[in-house]
Order: structure tokens, then sequence, then C-alpha cells
DNA sequence: TGACAGAAATGAAACCTTTCATTTCTGCCT
DNA sequence: AGGCAGAAATGAAAGGTTTCATTTCTGTCA
């Protein structure tokens, strides 16, 4: 219990020289003569000095910490993203908080104003439905803000991945396997991703033309695997004449409800329903049926939001807001596999 | 850009009242007339003013932050965990920062000094393989630190779940269910968790006594999935007399792994060979074949963690460490499904 | 009207670090 | 020995908040 927290100044009287010295030792220990500097580190060493980083933060006015706000800290998607934002900022000697939002706008708007009383370096926000109101305040009052996964316009950084040509991608697959009755899986849409997906997969329908019936929409509460069930059930109750040979769904977590369930009622998969997911998180690749999976940068978007995010932080005068948009590539593995016969 | 900082100096000029009122306006409403406090907000919503946390904290001596440091944020059981962690840490008005070690002690090492310099209200630390030094002397500067998933002496509050139970439930399950040739898989072996699962199947496996041969170790280098697959090639190479009819898996990670190349190798789950994997996270129900696994009460760790460090923040002198220990729980599921002939 | 209690408002001090303009020291050259 | 340059060390000031002992105000009661 030695509370009584030991400061620069007992570290100098202790060691017999000014506190501008143990300052100097600790951020230019060149500046020191190396006598001097050993005799200021005996003196932290016997005090057990620690630094005081609201201290410090209060003099340099800003905090070396970026804060990372997510949809849904359980979902691998995101972890993998916070791997490529932690990887960037501490190659910056930046450290990161996560904070889980957990796709409430008032939790959100909660973390945002802790981030920016903390003066964080900077915001890394992945928003949900809605953009919250205020991210230009902040912005405007100094702390950088980047959308994550989700495109915007011209007045801030963002990083994403161009969903609607992931959505064509997984459809433009399951057509060229010669699927014709489709389904898609997600929600809610709402969410700008999932109705871009969407959208992608109608383009690619009507592009195709005729021979194709319009995409079935299975809209889920979230995007998770319990979510996924629900949907699986809904369509494995269908009679087989109605039920769709292929289903594209808005994320890995809804294709592992959905496969679940398909196991469970006796439907094969590829065999009587084929199934892509979206993400390709690890675990698509590990599912007892390997699941096809629209692939997403994750580590990289994540990296690339944090570069942008210290630019506009570090050349604030000059910076010029960019878009960054990703290109998502599509990953064939089993669930999709081309049909037998038919 | 209005870069300059607002702070309550300017906001109580703006105001026409003292800085001291801005602060009781601030923190304690009620001793400020109507009227004032209608004028100092009205104050700092035309300044913009955003009070600064640093300032606060170092005045107070102490942050309001939680950190957690966990061995793999990408693992749901940790995920999890930090869910427990940051329920109870809101309900009393604190946040939390979740740190990732990767199972490295330098990165470990890394966090702990980077949090008692941030003077967090307290650490929650999963540790690898060995308990890094420093901690007794960072709690005896006034940081309190709890151990999370690892039992510890009496000199230091901890919460953990009891593994040798744990390994001696999945046994005894297998065993129960006709099994006599059983594999381990996990590791590192270094890592306590593992270490005890182990212990537990052992000590099922011998108070079973004869009938059973001793259990066969396939240690693995980490507990994710890659190293899951590893082991399960390994385990499918075997000729049928002498693989195991079942797998016990350190976690489920590991099971995925072992289940996904039982599966390529034609190898039915659970008549070939049953699996039992362990942590019981979300994706255990919805495999293609569901996981048997043993249960950890992980949100309640968590929540249970942030209680005893706000009781060891809170109540320093009269704070005796305690250590809590959960039990364990068994989830039968399909793969470990009676084995229908013999 | 004067005194007085309680409410409201005040402002100096403390928290700890970093910076930077000055001062002091060291050693070398003439 | 005197002068000087460069290295080393100094210490006051600033950064923004909270606290708390004081002061000032408001209204009531005698």
């Amino acid at each position: 219990m030695t509370r009584p927290g030991v400061s620069v100044t007992n570290v100098a009287a202790h060691a017999g020289v000014s506190l501008g010295t143990v300052s100097n030792v600790l951020n230019r220990p060149d500046r020191v003569s190396p006598a001097t500097r050993a005799r200021v580190l005996q003196a932290i060493e016997d005090l057990g000095f620690v630094r005081n980083e609201a201290a410090r933060q209060l003099r340099a006015g800003r905090s070396r910490t970026i804060g990372l706000i997510v949809l849904d800290t359980g979902n691998p998607f995101f972890t993998d993203l916070a791997g490529g934002v932690e990887k960037a900022a501490s190659e910056n000697g930046l450290s990161l908080v996560l904070c889980n939002s957990d796709e409430k706008s008032d939790r959100e708007a909660h973390y945002l104003s802790l981030l920016e009383e903390q003066r964080a370096f900077g915001i890394l926000l992945a928003p949900g439905v809605e953009l919250p109101q205020g991210v230009d305040e902040i912005r405007g009052r100094g702390t950088p803000i980047v959308l994550v996964d989700r495109g915007s316009s011209r007045t801030q950084c963002s990083v994403s991945v161009d969903d609607f040509v992931g959505g064509q991608l997984a459809i433009d697959h399951l057509l060229e396997r010669g699927h014709r009755r489709i389904a898609f899986v997600g929600g809610p849409l709402g969410l700008n991703q999932v109705a871009d997906r969407l959208r992608g997969a109608r383009e690619a329908l009507q592009r195709r033309g005729a021979g194709a019936e319009d995409i079935t929409v299975v809209e889920t509460e979230a995007l998770n695997v319990a979510s996924g069930r629900d949907a699986g059930e809904r369509i494995a109750g269908l009679s087989a004449r109605r039920r769709p040979t292929a289903v594209f769904c808005a994320n890995d977590l809804i294709a592992f409800g959905v496969l679940q369930v398909m196991t469970k009622q006796n439907l094969t998969v590829p065999g009587d329903v084929a199934i892509v997911g979206y993400d390709d998180i690890d675990f698509a690749a590990a599912a007892a049926v390997p699941l096809t999976s629209v692939r997403q940068p994750r580590t990289q978007l994540g990296q690339t939001a944090t570069e942008l995010l210290i630019e506009e932080a570090t050349e604030s005068a000059t910076h010029k807001h960019r878009q960054v948009v990703f290109s998502p590539e599509l990953v064939v593995r089993e669930s999709s596999a081309r049909k037998r016969s038919r």
C-alpha cells in the first residue's frame, strides 16, 4: 500500500536533481549525463515510481488511445477487424480501446462522448442502423472520426467493402451452379450492409434475365446464429416445390444457424439446399459442411481505417477526407458444391 | 476546429459565475440555484464545452476504467467473459478496456504497466502459462488485480472454474456411454486450464479401474481451430483398431477442428468417433453436429471477478482476498450420442 | 430595523507532468 | 589564466478539474 503516489518531484529529491532532469531521463535520456541518468533511474527503482498517464495527457492535450466502437464483440468479423486496428495502432505507439455498442444507438452515443471526454486520439466507428448525430460536432471539436464498414459522403473518411458487389458475387455463383429458386436471409434490412448485399443480389438476378424467380427475402432480427436458426426453420418448413434450392445469408453467423436447421431436418447441404455466407470468418472453413462465403478483408479494413485516422489526426490542416472501398472475394467451399444431377 | 479547448474557466466567464459553480453544476447540480444552473448549462451548450477526463482523473487520483487482459479476443469464451465484466462494470459506472495478450507474456507485461500508468481502477488478468512477475508490486502500489480463469493462493483474489471436475465430468460421461479408448486433445500442457482438465480426466479413468486404457494425449500448440485440425489429422490417420472411439478436447475451438477433419475423412460423429468439447461457446450448439461440451459460467465468471475487484478497490482496508471457484456443468448433445450397437 | 441561519457562490490550492528559456558547469584553446 | 562553446541541469509556468474553507446573499424572525 504505497498509496501516497510517488511523483517526479519525489524522485528528483531522492536523486538530488531537479524535476526537469527526471523528466529528461524519462523522455530524452540522451540529454542527461550517464552518471545522473543512472542515479535517477535508481531513485525511480527505489521509490517504485510509476508515470501518471493522466498528468501526461493533460499536458499533451491528447491521449494515445484509439477507440473502436463495434456492433458486436461476439462476432468474429469484428474481432478480426479489431486485430487489424490493434496491429496498426501499436506500430504507431497507440493503444486500442474496444467498445461494444451491441447495435444499440444509446450505447453508441455513450461511448462516443466517453471517448471525446477522454480526448481519444481518434475514433473508429462501425455505426448501426443510423449515423448518430453529433459525429460532425465531435470531429469539429478536434477528435477525428473514421467510419468503418460503412461508406460515407465526402465530408468524412470511411473504409468499407463493396457490399453491392458482394451480393452479386454470391448470386452469380449460385446461378452459375444452376440454382433458380434462391432466398436471401438477413436483417434488419435497415442495416446498410444488409440492404446493399440484397440490392446486389437482386441486380445479379435481373441481369440474368428470365429463368430465375425473384429472390425470396427472409428478414431476421439480428445477424447472429439464433436468428439464422429461426429463418432456417421457416425455410425448412416449405414444401419441396416451394423451398429454395439455395440460400444466400447476410453473414456467416446466420448461415450457421440455417445450416444447423437443415442438417437437423435431414435436408442435405448442398444437395437439397446450397448455402452461401458472408464475411468468411474462420469458423466458416471449420464448419462441418465448409461454408462458401464472400470474404471481406477484415484485418486490412481495420489497418487501413487506422492509417486514415492517424493521417487525419496528424495532418489535420492538409487532410482531405477519403473514402476507401475494398472489393469482396468469393471463396467457394462445399456448401455450394455443384449439384450432381437434376 | 474549435481546437483551443474550452475549459470550465471559459464556461464560467461566459456564464458570469465562478468556476467553482460550474463544477458544482457538473457534479452536484442540486447545490446550485435553478437560474444559475440554467445559465451555466446554456454556456456549456454555446461554447461546446466537453469535460476533460484527464484533468478529472489527475485530480481524483484514479480512473473509472477497468482493464481486462485476456489470452485471445477471438475466442468466444473470452468475449462472453468480457460481456459479464462489462455488465457489472457499467452497473457501477465503470468502463472496460479490453486488452489482447495473444498468449504472449511480453504483451501481457506491456498491458499491465500501461494500465498501471493509467491508474486503472483495477485489473482483471487471465494469465498465460506463467504468472507475470510484478503483479504483487502493482497491487502493492495500489492498483487492485484479480485473477480470472485461474485459481490462486491466499495472497490474491481469483475467480475460476474447477477444471479438474470438468475433466472428470467429460470422461465419466464418455465411460458411461461405453467408450474405453479415449484421447485427450489440447495444449500447451503448460497452461493451467489444460493441465487440470487432463488431470481430472485421468482421475476419472483411474477411478473406473480396469477396462479402460490410459488416455492418449495429443498435445497442440494453441487452443484454436487450426490446432484442432492438426490433431484431428493425426487421430484420423490411425487404424480403426488403434483409433480412439472418443476424443475429449480442451476447448470447443479444438473440438471444431477435430470434428471438421473427421467429417472430411468420412468418419461419422458420434458413430466412429464421439467428441466432447469444453467451454460450451454458442457455436457449440450451432455446429452441424451439435457439440457435447463442458459448460463454464462465462458471463458469471466475469461478473463475479468484477465484483471482487470493486470490493478490493473500495474496501482496501478491510478487504480479505477471496478465491471463488465455480463448478462446470456437462451439456450433452449429439456429438456424444449413445452408440447404437457395439 | 437588526441579527441571524441557511443557501448559494467563490476562488485558491492541489493533482503531476512536460516544456523551454535560463543558468550553471566542464573542458578546451589561446 | 581567461575566455568560450557546448553540454548538462534547472525551475517556473501551464494544462483543466475538483475540493473545501470562506465569503456573500436572501429571507425570516424578533
